[in-house]
DNA sequence: CGTCCATATGAACAATTGTTCAAATACTCA
DNA sequence: TGAGTATTTGAACAATTGTTCATATGGACG
């Protein structure tokens, strides 16, 4: 971590106008820490579920879903994403292989509604969706 | 829609027991109402923000902005995952195009802090990621 | 039993993506 | 001004993805 401690060294520099040891030790204990505490395993999970939700196909099946006030199956579904009925299927496992949605089976149809994962997340797109993103330079 | 208004009835004798018009023109009514309730242009915005959050890099990147409790820049960021300073680079922009991100030029130093809307999927992935996600068969 | 229908699965392929390398900017300081 | 450094940009390419077609599965019903 060589060259990581003198970038340290030099930002600190920048930001505290003199170079202090101690305060050089936290910080690169805060980046190491920071290293550690990001759970691998979770951000598997979490990045597959987002890569799931990523498909326009996909979200799309899912907010029909949700606005839906019933089950639907994949019949249904498949006049409403622009894809065949054999898309509809594959979307459809890739969101309950990614915990998005539950699937029922009831007489020759399979039902599909969401789980209250993606509900969440449906509904924190939609809480937090305020025209463009306000980019600085 | 022929062929959709014929698995509605379908559907409809299944669940009723009955073959019911009203019932009918209510479904199919329904289903052309979840088209046209989708918004186009949202669905992919929305799409966009997940895809750009379904690759681990940008996802451990954002993560770790999070967990900070100070604006990061690329030279730190660079050591917290595992691609080349380039990487770290096309990853942030990834995010700033998504509004994931705000971008602060200070110096010769850019620093990257998550936007309230990143900040709260990262809270709803949080809150919903309970084990693995219970599928039914 | 066999047929019909809804759904799933697997192979295939174009399209997209994530990464790196090389080179360009942009800022600081002497 | 010029040298040094942080960051960005673009090209390139392997790897992954989304879709469709063809085929398989599995339940319903005659």
């Amino acid at each position: 971590m060589g060259q990581s401690a003198e970038q340290v060294r030099r930002l600190l520099a920048d930001e505290l106008g003199e170079c202090c040891d101690s305060d050089l030790a936290d910080r690169l204990d805060e980046l190491q820490s920071l290293a550690a505490s990001t759970d691998d395993r979770s951000i598997e999970r979490d990045s597959n579920v987002c890569k799931t939700l990523g498909s326009e196909t996909r979200l799309r099946l899912l907010r029909s879903l949700e606005a839906a006030d019933r089950q639907l199956c994949v019949c249904e579904l498949e006049h409403l994403a622009d894809v065949s009925t054999s898309g509809v299927s594959h979307a459809l496992s890739d969101l309950a292989e990614a915990g998005l949605v539950h699937r029922e089976k009831r007489g020759t149809w399979r039902y599909y509604e969401p789980t209250e994962r993606a509900s969440a997340l449906l509904e924190t797109l939609d809480a937090t969706r305020d025209g463009e993103g306000s980019e600085t330079a």
